[in-house]
DNA sequence: AAACATTTGTCCGTATGTATA
DNA sequence: ATATACATACGGACAAATGTT
């Protein structure tokens, strides 16, 4: 396996930024159980740094909601709860919502054309069956369209956002329907023809589907 | 003024959020100005902490924008732009609308005369021309129904964004219209008729006259 | 109740990397 | 180009707080 190596960052990789990624992944994968207490020292030893790194990447993981911490008594991962998808999922539907709005105006040929060929890639997924690499291109998909909205606030939001869905996910393996390609497709027409109201409920609705599709798993 | 004594963390304080907070402030009222260098030994002597701790507030507030760390070389309060405006409003806005949607089946007789009250007061600093008040007792009756549609993520999301906002309006001193008056009335009649669709573009252009409002203060 | 074990919070010294002369 | 000054990143020790025996 090739090692993935950072060449979009000219600066420096520290310590801290290793040790956040790693332990995010952990925790989005499962490796980090919900509930399970994390001590510093252990993750120090695991990732042969010392704590002081540890401790900074527990700290802005407390901020994205993956981590708790209660001073002076333990550290530990957040629950997963399926609920939570209900509170997710509203205020992301309406950023990506808002995103594709605010990308209309910015849209170039290129952009469209990258659209048209990634919603292909997802669709010869779905067909496939191969519902991990689905899932994967459609954040791709969606990512696209936030870049171009290309709104920091709106891109950490979703970021933030986005990776809590993910780790959702991970522990449920939601399936992601042909529906979405059908969307795709018509979101994708609507912000050519610059339609913002349409495209902007459109996308909400491909979001919140997944609330239904996420529940109706739950109870097969 | 009564002092927000905060009830809700039994947990300890620790020097580090006393830190955070504080720093914070500093920014967004212009104690600190935007690029300004930040030195951790200063601020640990100012604070009368450790570096420790004032490094760890800065790297949260890097997450939330108010610095910038570069690794190594230096750590710098983030510019403000009046531009920024146009990037900040869309998406509070959208968050706003949908915690107005998600608030009115949450909504209790209580919460509907709070808002009212709340209005009142507004109204009452708008027509005095308090507009330093109006603007706090505008960002009070927001809250109620960000409060009230009560999801976790919203609420952090929207904090973060309105401590910018709260940033720019110090730096800028913009003046609320007594058209917000009418409009959160407005917003209060459509909650307690469940007017979903309605209320959510009236909230959002609520707040996204605050772009305008804020470009003509520029060219006065 | 008090002393202990454990874990987190804080301090400060050192190493490393960056910019400037 | 080398050296010097300086700021940040990291490490490890100590202090404070919590829960337990």
């Amino acid at each position: 396996m090739p090692v993935p190596n950072d060449h979009a960052k000219p600066i420096r990789k520290t310590a801290k930024e290793s040790a956040f990624i790693q332990i995010q992944q952990w925790i989005i994968d499962g490796t980090l159980l919900p509930g399970e207490k994390l001590n510093d020292i252990e993750l120090a030893k695991a990732l042969g740094v010392s704590r002081t790194p540890i401790r900074e990447s527990l700290q802005l993981l407390e901020v994205q909601g993956f981590v708790e911490m209660f001073p002076g008594k333990a550290t530990q991962v957040t629950a997963v709860e399926k609920e939570s998808i209900t509170e997710l999922l509203p205020p992301l539907a309406a950023l990506q919502a808002l995103s594709a709005e605010l990308a209309i105006p910015l849209l170039s040929d290129e952009t469209i054309s990258l659209l048209e060929s990634t919603n292909k890639r997802f669709s010869e997924a779905v067909h496939a069956q191969d519902y991990f690499s689905a899932i994967k291109i459609d954040e791709e998909f969606h990512q696209i369209i936030v870049d171009t909205a290309n709104n920091p606030y709106i891109i950490s939001m979703i970021a933030s956002l986005q990776a809590h869905v993910s780790r959702l996910f991970f522990h449920n393996s939601i399936v992601l329907t042909q529906q979405s390609i059908k969307e795709h497709d018509q979101i994708i027409d609507l912000m050519k023809e610059g339609n913002t109201a349409t495209v902007s409920s459109v996308m909400r609705d491909n979001w919140l589907r997944a609330i239904d599709e996420f529940n109706n798993l739950q109870s097969e």
